[in-house]
RNA sequence: CGGGGCGUGGCGCAGCCCGGUAGCGCGCCUGCUUUGGGAGCAGGAAGUCGCAGGUUCAAAUCCUGUCGCCCCGACCA
């Protein structure tokens, strides 16, 4: 390809709305152009590597046994209605909108769980026909209240997902084992693109999986938070991770009870600053809502409640903050000054809370709190464990510190079990000769987003600097000056081969000063750059640049082609991660 | 949805308080010079100042409303 018959619109200046680098860069390199928010059209670069990533992404799904199909963004909203998630996604479901006719039963898909159960239903009627494991490759619309950080989250996105379907969690073509294989596949294929992830264990929420591993990419622009302890043994989601329990020293309390008046100050902040306590003096007793039964939830003042935690070592399936209602008649107060003594109703301490001594407490009485609250002698624990949210300097069970980092989510796995099958009536007949739904699993990875996390990796001052497997080209050739017949001819030539050889390479042939050529290349991230210009071939040789490493080669002419040719695939491979 | 900021040629911004001729840099077009790190000179094209009302002799500027975009938070299959 030829740059002057091409089309790379690039910047010297940041655009004003965009704050992070991927998104600066990627406006600036000509490899988007903002649309609405939420929305941006692919520009020739920005989609040929968008087409570079979702090559790897389909031969490994390939490789793994999936198989691809195309569904439609438009689907029939009473699909969505059977599986609860009209009501549960809210504003997230795109609608077609007003009348009476079919564009108001109309939604445009945020993901496919519907449309491939309702596949399955309409097909799959044997245990003989699993597993099967269907993918696609295809435009999510989701009307994400906030669409921010360029590509990184937006309302209109391309997505690979993948949904497998089976009679049985283990053995042979059971959940367990698909699932795997489509662990492996992620791991191989994030790889091929050069990403430095990492893999965690999520929270599966209320559905009731029990597994999903989430695999994210380290770095400030992302939203998620990556728990990892410093020595590297553990790794989990913020929402997922585990903390070791503290150390006491062993002393008992010294203070007596004692109850002060607090008149109209409810919160942690408002107590504390006025009984002249830290907030990690104080014991939080949060009222939740379990299967009708109130359950309450101790933390330290400085610690927030991890509900999954919570309702797992609760050993029910969710859990959600009671209604005032009951929260007064269970304390016989206002909100707001719940606390632990006296209290009946069963109650699950944080493993920090068993230690505390000299503690402050709500009084279960309005405008009240208790000073000097110790366990054993003012309220017992019966049940206490890790229930709350880790934060950084806590100790992992392996003991080693945590640290958190932000991060971007570029792949999840999940174990669905009969969450949609159940709702839509997707069975088949089971070795019994009975009916059964389908165990599912769904696998989900955002392309955009292994883009911008390719890029936020992997930039400086100058620009990006690609993976070699998904840069929009390995190799740019700066033509120094197009006038001059012999370098001309020569860059051409190059061009030629390199390209016969099935590199995929740009020749700037410009009318632009060298500097500018070189701000553009360093701009766009090119992974190598052959400078072709009369000073160096006056010395008959050409140069060769490595973006990463900034290594210089000097070369006679008739070597660049193969020299090329070879360190873009050993540069593919050595790059994988 | 709460809080904050911003809408002025393709891009980045000034002008707005204190109403009166729309301006600067980049980019773009033409010509000449220049060609190993974002060139120089000369000439030129391009904006109903987001939109709608209002105040005024007069509105980019003041007032009201509205839409859009960005950031923080809430939310996030």
């Amino acid at each position: 390809m030829k740059w002057s018959e091409y089309f790379i619109p690039t910047t010297k200046e940041t655009p004003a709305d965009a704050t992070v680098p991927s998104h600066q860069l990627m406006i600036r390199a000509g490899l988007i152009r903002q649309v609405v928010a939420g929305a941006y059209t692919y520009l020739p670069l920005g989609y040929r590597s968008l087409r570079k990533v979702e090559s790897i992404v389909r031969e490994e799904m390939n490789a793994a046994g999936s198989i691809e199909v195309h569904m439609p963004a438009m689907h029939p909203i009473e699909w969505w209605e059977q599986t609860g998630r009209v009501a549960a996604m809210g504003d997230v479901l795109v609608r077609l909108g007003g009348g009476d006719d079919w564009r108001s039963r109309t939604v445009l898909g945020p993901t496919h769980e519907e449309v491939i159960t309702e596949l399955a239903r309409a097909y799959i009627n044997s245990y003989k026909q699993l597993p099967l494991n269907f993918y696609q490759i295809q435009t999510k619309f989701r009307g994400e209240a906030r669409p921010k950080s360029g590509v990184l989250r937006t309302r209109e996105f391309l997505m690979k997902d993948a949904y497998s379907f089976h009679m049985a969690k283990e053995g042979p073509g059971g959940l367990d084992e698909v699932y795997q294989r489509m662990y492996d596949a992620y791991s191989t294929l994030f790889s091929r693109c050069g990403l430095p992830y990492v893999v965690v264990e999520a929270e599966s929420g209320p559905i009731g999986g029990d597994a999903s591993h989430e695999f994210m990419v380290p770095t400030d622009a992302g939203e998620d938070y990556l728990v990892q302890s410093e020595d590297g043994t553990y790794a989990a989601n913020l929402e997922r991770a585990e903390v070791a329990g503290l150390e006491g020293d062993g002393q008992d309390g010294v203070a007596d009870l004692a109850e002060v008046a607090t008149p109209g100050l409810c919160t942690i902040d408002e107590v504390s600053g006025f009984l002249k306590c830290q907030p990690r003096d104080m014991i939080k007793t949060i009222i939740y809502e379990a299967d009708g039964e109130a359950l309450v939830a101790l933390v330290r003042g400085d610690h927030e409640v991890n509900e999954s935690k919570f309702a797992r070592a609760a050993g029910v399936g969710f859990v959600r903050p009671a209604e005032p209602p009951m929260i007064e008649k269970l304390t016989g107060a206002d909100v707001g000054f719940a606390g632990p003594v006296g209290l009946k109703a069963r109650i699950i301490a944080d493993q920090a809370v068993t230690l505390m001594r000299d503690a402050v407490t709500g009084a279960n009485k309005t405008d009240c709190h208790l000073t000097g609250v110790n366990v054993g002698r003012d309220y017992t624990i019966r049940e206490s464990g890790d229930i709350r949210m880790a934060v950084e300097g806590d100790r992992s069970p392996t003991g080693s510190p945590l640290v958190f980092k932000k991060c971007i989510e570029i792949g999840h796995v999940f174990k669905l079990g009969t969450k949609y099958s159940a709702a839509m009536e997707a069975e088949c007949l089971d070795k019994d000769g009975k009916p059964k739904p389908f165990i599912m699993g769904c696998y989900g990875i955002g392309l955009n987003r292994i883009m911008a996390a390719a890029i936020e990796a992997f930039h400086d001052e100058k620009g990006i600097s690609w993976p070699m497997a998904i840069a929009p080209y390995h190799v740019v050739i700066c033509a120094l000056d197009m006038r001059e017949a012999e370098v001309s001819s020569l860059a051409l030539k190059l061009h030629d081969e390199l390209e016969a050889a099935g590199v995929d390479v740009i020749l700037d042939d410009r009318d632009a000063r060298p500097g500018f050529k070189f701000k553009d290349a360093e701009l766009i991230g090119f992974p190598l750059r052959i400078t072709v210009g009369k000073r160096g071939l006056a010395d008959g040789i050409v140069e060769l640049l490595t973006r990463r490493s900034g290594e210089v080669q000097k070369l006679p002419p008739g070597e660049v082609s193969a020299t090329v040719a070879g360190l873009v695939q050993s540069t593919i491979a050595a790059e994988r991660t």
